[in-house]
DNA sequence: GCGCGCATGTAAAGCGTTACATGATTCG
DNA sequence: CGAATCATGTAACGCTTTACATGCGCGC
């Protein structure tokens, strides 16, 4: 299980609570990585300090209780971080709809491909801006979470738009004698 | 559940047993979209039958059954496909990781990364050998499956090798002023 | 003082993986 | 005829999600 890693690696950039922790997982790190409600979290932060690989380092107001990763959880993090992986556990819904493009009939996939072109192109738009206001990376800081995250984002949009843009001319391409530069998206 | 869209899209593609279906998802499908053991694939394939999604088509040794997408099952995956994602559910072990780096030390975070960068340009390079070999894409047939995937992990591959090259240098350049090969990872 | 958001929890249901299990067929 | 592979299934366990539940604090 991945959750309890997620975790340590998160409290070692930063002491948090459960709540701070379970929208950490609606951002960046849900989009792209691994998804976790508050119901997941709490549980395992009380595992984790069972065994002694977190601590709770303050108490708040409203019974809030502040984490931080200990030494020991650490240590866990990085032999589990240096060690092979195993073979990545992937289910990615996205992808599994990009691939069954394939099942459908020629208008419809292009149809299809022409808006996640567009999504993706739009996404990575975004994510530039969002990075030509935050400036360059701060000279001299750590090199965050936050901007490891945005950069992979932005390449991950820039990849599936150039692949879309490549399935669409494959497609277009492939049963199309002569059909003069239609510009009839077709029934439906 | 997505499992079930993955079966009809497989079935729409080409008629299939249980066993074949549970070898796709070893191979391209399982490897960067969405992955299920034989155990999960043969109850659901007698739930597809009892509504008529999937029907069996043909009967053979060993008491195989051969599996097809009905018209409904069909426009079942159609209507999937073509309805705005709600917002795609990502689970990926490999990008929690990358992710995670963050919160390594420097050396650690650097060494890792070199073992990315080279992981993802060997599979690339590995990727675009399979491709040259089998030639360009037939001319006139329908841009199947494996030609999609294939191009989807090669572009995937090449991200994640510009971002780890980018993250490298990113890391390097942020707090070596001048110090060598300095021992000092300095506090947490 | 009232509403919203912070903060944490339990319980049940759904889904997936692992382990266990069985039998037929082909190939050497 | 024995081993490997084809082909399908059940049962138990574990993780995740969804639904249900509670209470405190801050801002208006």
């Amino acid at each position: 299980m991945s959750l309890q890693h997620a975790l340590l690696g998160l409290l070692t950039l930063q002491p948090s609570c459960g709540y701070e922790l379970t929208k950490a997982f609606e951002d960046d790190i849900g989009r792209y990585a691994w998804q976790a409600g508050h119901t997941s979290i709490y549980p395992e932060l009380n595992r984790l300090a069972g065994a002694g690989l977190v601590e709770v380092t303050h108490e708040g107001a409203r019974g809030s209780r502040t984490y931080a990763a200990t030494p020991e959880g650490r240590a866990e993090l990085r032999r589990w971080l240096m060690e092979p992986p195993p073979q990545a556990k992937v289910r990615n819904e996205m992808v599994l709809r990009l691939f069954l493009i394939s099942a459908l009939d020629r208008d419809d996939a292009l149809e299809l491909l022409r808006g996640i072109a567009d999504q993706t192109a739009e996404s990575a738009t975004e994510l530039r801006r969002i990075r030509a206001e935050n400036g360059p990376p701060t000279i001299g800081s750590p090199v965050g979470f936050g901007l490891l995250a945005a950069e992979f984002g932005l390449r991950q949009y820039e990849a599936v738009h150039g692949w879309a843009q490549w399935a669409i001319e494959q497609i277009s391409a492939a049963d199309q004698p002569a059909a003069a530069a239609d510009s009839a998206p077709s029934a439906r």
